[in-house]
DNA sequence: AAAACTTAGCGTAAAAAATACGCTAAGTTT
DNA sequence: AAACTTAGCGTATTTTTTACGCTAAGTTTT
């Protein structure tokens, strides 16, 4: 890797649909053998940039180097920029000790990104963690989670991310339980169905759902060429 | 100021509303005395940040001594990090010439923001220009804007911006004219009304315009107080 | 094997929001 | 005075959203 540049870095937001609640991959900080700081404190995955990359190339190789994914859905959401930022104290040691640069102020530049848990492969040791009940992060990397979150709240109502995070086959009530888990409220399933059926880029499977203790539904996969081509006419995915 | 950092920079893409057109404001670069850099590109408003400041406040900063405005509506939209992105070479010379540092990668912040053209006090020499026809400018400068008309055409739909561009008192046609203006379609008046008139943070003044000739219609103003106290029960404010 | 239970999946009726368009009044210019 | 422009209110129609009834297909319990 080219030289790093120690005034901006990219973090990156990644999240995950599992067990019917949206979660979000952290990473364990490396201990530094050393007194009072033996927490196991986590942290987002990010890295400062090198000086010749773009930083969406940055991002996207971070995420590769993690998760072993490409073609992975990306967004830039924000610049957290407090001069203080990088506090406590410890936090900041931790931070010079492993780069072993001088660094005592950090721009950084967040995505969030989603992939599909089931598919991806995940090398380093590393946490799926809850994104509703998350402990004390390093930096501030709890406030650029909610920051992620309200704009992945956003955008999931008008942009097929949904797909993003379903595997590649799924039934309309997972779809269903993904939007609740990430907008947090009930929806009606009947009403729910209705507006989902005749999009037309969700393609029925002859397949059905197996191992589920219930009437198996149909399986759907998204066709994104499809998608392309409608989001033409009208004007894209709305929910 | 405190000492610069030649890392990052913040641009400002400076939005106001005139003669029914959405403009944006630029500033004349300074002529490089040499050669065949006597040309007289615009630039967006923008500086690189000083080490100790908040990015934020950098934007404040910078729009607080070019305007003479406090209490702007500004909002970070975007980020630029091609490393690349300072070129044609001239503009670099320029860029280099002109703050005294060996920059050669700048990771800027982009920022847009709304201002009232007739109640602000512009001191520098610069000038407002229409969005929809703009000349070639300085760095990846047309780019930022375009993604800050992205930004604010998806924003005012749902957020109360408009009042930012228009007047303190104004009429309904003013702010049909700056909708149209901005989202590039014409509206239906008899609808626009029906839609705009029920929002009760909209005061109804007793005076009206004046020096049109034609009929004068009913000056309002915006009352951001019952805005805040409205929107927490619907959930705010959507065209 | 029957009964009880859960989820899939289709449908209908009412309420709310968006759209299309008619019209008069108040002022201006010719 | 006539012609013209914009303000400003109204009504009818269509589309979208919301609320909720119901049967079928499968699983688990008795």
């Amino acid at each position: 890797m080219a030289n790093l540049n120690p005034h901006v870095s990219v973090d990156c937001v990644i999240f995950g649909f599992q067990a019917g609640k949206l979660k979000v991959l952290l990473i364990e900080r490396e201990k530094v053998l050393w007194g009072r700081l033996g927490g196991h404190k986590l942290k987002l995955p990010g890295s400062l940039i090198s000086e010749s990359e773009d930083l969406d190339i940055s991002a996207i190789r971070t995420l590769r180097e993690l998760t072993g994914l490409d073609n992975i859905y990306m967004k830039q959401f924000g610049v957290f920029s407090n001069p203080a930022r990088l506090s406590p104290p410890e936090d900041l040691e931790w931070l010079q000790k492993t780069s072993g640069l001088m660094v005592d102020r950090v721009v950084t530049i967040a995505y969030y990104s989603l992939i599909k848990i089931g598919e991806s492969n995940i090398t380093e040791k590393t946490i799926w963690h809850p994104v509703d009940e998350l402990p004390e992060l390093i930096f501030d990397h709890n406030r650029i989670i909610i920051k992620a979150l309200e704009a992945l709240r956003r955008e999931i109502r008008t942009e097929p991310l949904c797909f993003e995070l379903l595997p590649k086959k799924f039934t309309i009530r997972q779809m269903q339980d993904l939007y609740e888990a990430i907008l947090g409220e009930k929806l009606d399933n009947r009403n729910f169905r209705k507006k989902i059926r005749p999009m037309e880029f969700l393609i029925p499977l002859t397949e059905k759902e197996m191992e589920v203790n219930h009437k198996p539904a149909r399986l759907f996969r998204f066709d994104k060429k499809l998608y392309e081509k409608h989001r033409k006419v009208v004007s894209g995915f709305d929910l």
